[in-house]
RNA sequence: GCCCCCAUCGUCUACCGGUUAGGACAUCAGGUUCUCAUCCUGGAAAUCGGGGUUCGAUUCCCCGUGGGGGUGCCA
């Protein structure tokens, strides 16, 4: 049988992390098969399944590239042929209908009583439940719409599904899946469960606790690779110690034979690091790209005050973490307009004498025959021998003319402000010093 | 309450009966460098508890504890 696997979210606007990590495994697993991976938009949800919560979805899958091999089922019309199977099931005695809590007459579903009901998990391994301990329940409800076990089933036997690779939280449902399934005459799927995500606490991941939507990470300043892979290592690891991996290094390596079971606490700080790895590594091209929109978007220049953009991104790219810390770490390079961080102001700058120095170091980068990295430096040197050490020379001086406490080389930097500027920022910065 | 599942450093994880229990993030201490980032070196850091099975258990089984999930005319 060929594999054919499904993401079926319900288009709510937001996309959830845990959701996604799904979709990610539900396409891995079908690109490591050579099968199929569909999607299917669950939008029965009248109230919340707006076009543009669909498009937030589809744009989501777009950005991490989770490319599906047929056009989008959406399930909302489907439902004729739902309540055609559910009519089916109740012609044949498999349902029956009951006016349960009085709000009308749904349509159950009987669910066996006696015996085991069982499956085998593909990541969590023989599952059983007493026949006894589950229930009969509703498929469509007293206003005729089709409850999601139903539409669910239906949609999978529809679209010839092999494999369900769900969320932790679908186990129990599995058992009513099943027996859907059986009833119309399908051989149910294998079944994966994925587990869950949990934040600090061990609780579900949610919005509380940061970042839980993949377009706040896109907003965030993460890559979408960065993302991916860091998805894909909660839960599942391919052995050895890799971890940063290519698409095809992952597709290759995954299986659900190697899924855990057990629940994993996201991880920020790591994301973090994964995301300059990517950066780091990210061409200049599609860099250089995701920094002009950054700029824009907190309203700086994009033009350096001297020297060309590339020439400013070659120390920028190696120290970026998120695209979002991108303006502040570069402001300086682009308009004089830039603010002093306060810790680095009464750090370098209000120390006695410090005004004094930077108006000397003024004189002498004015009096420079050229302004390069090695006559900078040269400088540099020789006021440190004599202030006893280079720290208290480079500190103050960084700090005068990027505002900031970090940053590319100081000789680098010097540079890439030119000397005009740097000798006024000096200045200013002697005032500031006092 | 009842049902189901899970359990290795702080975190993500490797190990599929025999290892000094490995790696990564984070962290700490050094080194390189003008800062930061990078890079290099090193440190601290884990098998939830109790029973079994076995010559030998992180690994297999049982119980306990802890955590999670389910128990809707939500999905």
């Amino acid at each position: 049988m060929s594999v054919r696997v499904r993401f079926a979210p319900s288009p709510t606007g937001n996309v959830h992390i845990g959701n996604i990590r799904a979709a990610v495994f539900n396409w891995l697993f079908a690109r490591h098969a050579g099968g199929q991976f569909l999607l299917r938009v669950e939008d029965t949800d009248r109230e919340r399944s707006t076009p543009e919560a669909i498009r937030t979805l589809l744009e989501c899958m777009k950005w991490l590239d989770l490319n599906y091999d047929e056009p989008a089922v959406y399930q909302s019309a489907q439902t004729e042929r739902h309540l055609a199977v559910a009519a089916d099931l109740e012609a044949r005695g498999l349902a029956y209908r009951e006016n349960k809590g009085g709000t009308g007459e749904c349509l159950i579903f009987r669910m066996p009583q006696d015996g085991e009901l069982r499956f085998n998990d593909l990541v969590k391994g023989d599952m059983k439940k007493k026949a006894k301990d589950t229930q009969d329940f509703v498929i469509v409800r007293s206003d005729n719409t089709p409850v999601f076990h139903l539409a669910n089933v239906v949609d999978d036997v529809d679209m010839t599904i092999s494999h369900v690779i769900r969320g932790d939280d679908h186990v129990e449902n599995t058992f009513k899946h099943i027996e859907l399934f059986k009833a119309m005459g399908a051989e149910p799927p294998q079944y994966a469960h994925l587990p869950m995500i949990v934040n600090n606490m061990g609780k579900p991941y949610s919005k509380r606790d940061g970042a839980a939507f993949v377009g706040e990470f896109k907003e965030q300043g993460y890559m979408p690779d960065a993302l991916f892979n860091f998805l894909v290592l909660l839960g599942w690891a391919p052995g050895g110690d890799r971890e940063i991996m290519t698409r095809d290094e992952m597709i290759e390596a995954f299986t659900l034979e190697r899924c855990k079971s057990s629940a994993a606490r996201f991880d920020t700080k790591k994301l973090k690091w994964m995301n300059g790895e990517y950066i780091a590594k990210q061409p200049r091209d599609a860099f250089r790209e995701e920094f002009l929109a950054r700029m824009k978007a907190a309203g700086v220049p994009t033009t350096p005050l001297s020297g060309d953009l590339d020439a400013v991104l070659d120390p920028i790219q190696p120290r970026t973490k998120t695209f979002n810390d991108i303006p502040a770490n570069c402001i300086y390079l682009f308009t004089e307009e830039f603010p002093f961080d306060e810790a680095a102001v009464s750090k370098r700058l209000k120390p006695a004498g410090t005004a004094t120095f930077l108006r000397e170091m003024s004189d002498a980068f004015e009096a420079l025959p050229e302004f390069t990295l090695e006559s900078t430096e040269q400088l540099v040197h020789a006021k440190s021998e004599a202030l006893g050490g280079m720290g208290a020379v480079v500190h103050p001086i960084r700090v005068a003319v990027s505002g900031l406490s970090e940053g590319p080389g100081l000789f680098e930097l010097l540079v890439l402000v030119g000397r005009e500027r740097v000798c006024a920022r000096c200045r200013k910065a002697a005032e500031i010093a006092g």
